[in-house]
RNA sequence: GGCGCCAUCGUCUAACGGUUCAGGACGGAGCCCUCUCAAGGCUCAAAUACGGGUUCGAUUCCCGUUGGCGCUACCA
């Protein structure tokens, strides 16, 4: 059996689309799955598209999502280099052997004369399509235009009747008709290959087994399996991916949202809940889990529960599945994180100990989808209160409640252990002497040291506060509250 | 326009001709739990696009229609 390798070949032309995570992922987990290798590979044949340092930030993106490759820039295998723009030479080269062999030819046709032929063919109601002007020039005509330095293209020759089918993993036998392909332009003008020459050229030296990407290439794939052909090489097995959606269907995009990766790490989201969210859409385990780390995925991925329908990207859920990973996260990777968050905070120049923050992550962590919210969502786990929710004041506080308060107060001082058990058994007992339900003294404790009507268990919010700094806002509260 | 792909609750999906009043999850509604808010538990509303076949039997297979999307560049 030959060695499963698989490859993502995204063009450096801004962010890592989430689409693209995806793709990358499955092609990563294919890979990992079945022993094989995971080729990165950079096509920037389109010189006027290429954006300064979006290879960096793609390889940066892509190890943030833990999707790691064997072989790539930066990580040489014996097939490079993975960039094609090191590797024109190569791709001219079958560009003209194709040519000798009188399976591509020469183009010189100019812009202006295609763009006459698409205008005719627009009025006339046709199909868009080169005329095959150039196929039927002569070998002297060939000669001389090349002579007096016409600029040119190579262009493949697509048989003139019958039709092409190949298998594809995902959706079977596709059929297409010659008749239905463009003679296309594998070489440019300026000498750079155009995406299917360098994909068939690149997908065989680097000895690639699955082609794993989006459904959007399934029409060019027959382009690609003839070049195989032409070549004299066996082609790859294909795997067309369903598209990513927006919520009205249409081809995930921006404008209607986030579509960079880099994008939704900045707005909070955890790797671990972006790559479980994208890997479900368009594939699932066959059983009802829904949760799975990245090494979970490697486990149980294959291509045949892959399926062949576009999904939309739903925000809503992602949210939920970033709160289901934050609340199975150890508590020390937690911590870590809420450490980073606090330190580009508004709290940043505060200390806390660990032992305190693990106490506030205890308390909130089922309470919040984001790290941030726990800043956000519990602030007075960090500063005290600086007003009070007024439609709490409203509700809970009542004129005899800064009396109450004054006297657990005093119980609370005298307390020896401050753990939840002994903050309860005094409050309690407070109520009781009061002759009050504990309701009237908790509530208005509640607002005291948070200075909002919900949130963790009191006596949690208690323990973690500490006697003396509980003590501090009572008095407060009773100051202000009046 | 031409060609191709796709079609189950609002969304992600399960079902690989019959254990199905079509299952799960997100979101929504309600109830329980409860010091609040969450989390959790329980319950409810919500789908096989339409029309023909094939079959004893179709969500499942075939055809057509409709709809959506993609491709139709010297972009990938």
């Amino acid at each position: 059996m030959t060695e499963i390798r698989t490859r993502f070949a995204p063009s450096p032309t801004g962010f890592l689309h989430v689409g693209g995570l995806r793709t990358a992922l499955y092609n990563y987990l294919f890979a990992r799955k079945n022993g094989g290798t995971f080729v990165l590979r950079i096509e920037d044949t389109d010189q006027s598209r290429k954006v300064p340092g979006a290879v960096e930030n793609l390889i940066e993106t892509l190890e943030w999502g833990g999707i790691r490759y064997d072989e790539g820039p930066g990580r040489e295998g014996d097939v490079g280099p993975y960039i094609q723009s090191q590797r024109i030479t190569l791709y001219q080269q079958y560009a003209h052997r194709l040519v000798e062999e009188g399976k591509a030819y020469y183009c010189f046709c100019s812009a202006d004369r295609l763009k006459e032929l698409r205008a005719k063919q627009l009025a006339a109601k046709q199909a868009t399509s080169y005329d095959r002007h150039c196929r039927n020039l002569s070998g002297e005509e060939v000669r001389a235009l090349l002579k007096s330095g016409v600029p040119y293209v190579v262009r493949m020759k697509i048989p003139l009747a019958g039709a092409l089918t190949f298998d594809d993993l995902i959706r079977g036998q596709v059929t297409i008709s010659y008749e239905n392909i463009d003679d296309q332009v594998i070489l440019k003008s300026d000498g750079y290959p155009t995406y299917h020459l360098a994909v068939v050229v690149d997908d065989h030296c680097m000895k690639i087994s699955h082609v794993i990407r989006g459904e959007e290439w399934l029409p060019s794939t027959p382009k690609h399996v003839i070049l195989f052909g032409y070549l004299g090489w066996d082609p790859p097995k294909f795997a067309h991916l369903p598209l990513l959606l927006n919520p009205d269907r249409s081809k995930l995009s921006k404008r209607q949202g986030d579509v960079a990766v880099e994008d939704y790490r900045t707005r909070g989201y955890l790797n671990e809940a972006l790559v479980n969210f994208v890997a479900l859409l368009g594939w699932n385990p066959g059983d009802e889990r829904e949760i799975f780390s990245l090494e979970d995925l490697t486990k149980e991925f294959s291509l045949e529960r892959v399926n062949s329908s576009g999904a939309v990207f739903n925000v809503e859920k992602l949210d939920w599945m970033n709160a289901e990973h934050l609340r199975q996260m150890p508590e020390q990777e937690l911590l870590n994180l809420l450490k980073l968050q606090l330190a580009s905070s508004r709290f940043k120049d505060l200390k806390f100990e660990d032992s305190y923050l693990l106490g506030v992550i205890r308390a909130m962590r089922e309470r919040v989808t984001f790290v941030k919210e726990f800043e956000s969502k519990s602030p007075y786990f960090f500063e005290a209160p600086q007003t009070y929710d007024s439609d709490v004041v409203k509700k809970r506080w009542k004129p005899e409640s800064g009396g109450y308060l004054k006297k657990l107060a005093t119980t609370f001082a005298g307390l020896e252990k401050t753990d939840k058990e002994a903050l309860e058994g005094a409050l309690h007992g407070a109520a009781e002497a009061l002759g009050v339900g504990n309701g009237e003294l908790i509530h208005p404790l509640r607002l005291a040291v948070s200075g909002t009507g919900s949130g963790p268990g009191l006596y949690d919010i208690l323990s973690v506060l500490g006697k003396k700094e509980t003590l501090r806002r009572i008095d407060a509260a009773i100051e202000r509250l009046r």
